[in-house]
DNA sequence: TTATTATTGGAATATATTTTCTAAATTAAG
DNA sequence: CTTAATTTAGAAAATATATTCCAATAATAA
């Protein structure tokens, strides 16, 4: 009698079990399968009194499906609350700390990265809010000159942004910083036009003080960064907030170069309709 | 002082009054927006250990922010990962599809590219073939400087690259044809280096120009390409092929670049144990 | 520097939660 | 209807968890 590892397995169980349980415990299954949410948060006395039961009956109904108590059956629960819930972070976590140790054949390592991007997307679905991006586009379509700033990884980024802007016929400057002239490349910006900038932590300081620069000139800053802490979403009108996945100690693109595929896509969209 | 009942409010609250936290509290500050599910569900202890700092901390940290507790402050975690789960989500998001389709386009778009994205990640675990890619690693190991050539919206991959092995403190050449010095910037190439060609169709004619060369001159030649037709897989001594899905008439990026950082990290295991 | 204030660590305490145990109630069998 | 077996309720005990408090440390101002 092995006591059910996944929220699937337990539901299964308490289903097929059900018939042959006595009264009250028929009545915990029912109030469990209904209430996954409680169950999974909620205390035992709690519980007990919203399932009109006594606490002890909760115990017992855990031991008779193979916990050890009522707790070991509540972790199954709250698993399950985990996985349903908006976050691929923690799926990505785990996966980055067992391949490190494993083999490193290149395919192997080709496999951490696929699941991690693919993680890194569906978790863009979930955090990128609609009300932003058309926000961003708005101010990108309103914009005489784009002016790209990013640095080290992010600059590909950047990049990618340049050329397909140029292919929109919307004018834009890449500051890239050649010939030391970063800037010198940012001064020319004016009013009417605005900044897109990307960073992630940690923060390149040329990029952080640039937006807060620009922003003091009244000129419009957008940005594509980390989280809420990020200096750049503290000094920008708006953010969008990526959380890209790290593994092997190396940090994917995949969902910050799909997030400036859709700004390019939408701003497309954007111009088209104006014109 | 009024503490914030929703999660979104107490995310706020925490990023705008980072910066005046004593040290202790930042770094749990930090830990909060990082690990949100541990903050729900976890014991003051436990995440006390896993943020190392004290379990009297969490409960300044609480009551820094108006709550009287930390179990208070837990609530408002807890019901964010409830309001997260389940059906919640999947409701609102089938009806935000349907009722705003006109309004709010770009999130829709973002919606076909993450799943386009998710697609060719998929796909390119099925295509590409472990043996090409450690043949590939090799080349790139064995070489001494590392020549890297993309034009268009190949381009921003090559800048990554050129990020990524500097890092590796594997000597390269991004060849951006930058001043007009294509060829002169290529002409550098010598035996014992290699060369790491990008293209899709349509085919830069730089680029595949410069791989025939390269060949003709005995210096091996690797590429990332689309399909057996590219003239760059005809060409080259490996070519890796990545189809890349198309979404509203652009193309997406995401496999590329994931198959790009794998090259990276295999690269880089391989440079660690020849050493 | 020294005095003052704020912050921190960690043991001690208070609280809450889970689990056990037993008498009472219910059910099933003869 | 009686008896044995099961199940239950509820209080008591054990455990886990949250919170407080204060000495030690670090930061700040004089």
């Amino acid at each position: 009698m092995t006591a059910p590892r996944t929220y699937e397995a337990l539901r299964d169980e308490l289903a097929s079990r059900h018939d042959e349980l006595s009264k009250r415990l028929k009545q915990i299954a029912e109030y469990a399968l209904d209430n996954p949410n409680d169950m999974a948060l909620e205390t035992v006395s709690a519980i007990a009194e919203r399932a009109a039961v006594q606490p002890s009956s909760l115990i017992r109904f855990a031991k008779a499906f193979g916990y050890t108590g009522f707790s070991e059956m509540q972790k199954v629960f709250r698993s399950h609350l985990v996985e349903n819930g908006s976050n691929y972070k923690e799926r990505i976590r785990s996966l980055g700390r067992d391949s490190v140790h494993q083999s490193n054949a290149s395919s192997i390592v080709l496999d951490d990265f696929i699941d991690g991007g693919i993680a890194a997307l569906s978790n863009l679905r979930d955090v990128i809010s609609p009300e932003r991006l058309e926000q961003t586009v708005d101010i990108l379509a309103k914009a005489d000159v784009v002016y790209l700033s990013a640095q080290r990884r992010s600059f590909p980024i950047a990049s990618y942004l340049a050329y397909a802007l140029a292919h929109l016929d919307k004018r834009c400057v890449l500051i890239d910083g050649n010939g030391g002239m970063f800037l010198e490349q940012a001064r020319s910006m004016r009013k009417g036009d605005a900044l897109l900038a990307i960073s992630f932590k940690s923060y390149a300081s040329d990029v952080v003080q640039l937006v807060k620069e620009t922003r003091g000139k009244g000129i419009p800053v957008v940005s594509i960064s980390d989280g809420v802490l990020s200096p750049l979403a503290q000094h920008s009108d708006v953010c969008l907030e990526v959380e890209e996945v790290e593994v092997h100690a190396f940090r994917s693109l995949s969902a910050t170069m799909t997030l400036a595929l859709t700004l390019v896509v939408a701003l497309g969209h954007a111009l088209d309709q104006s014109s």
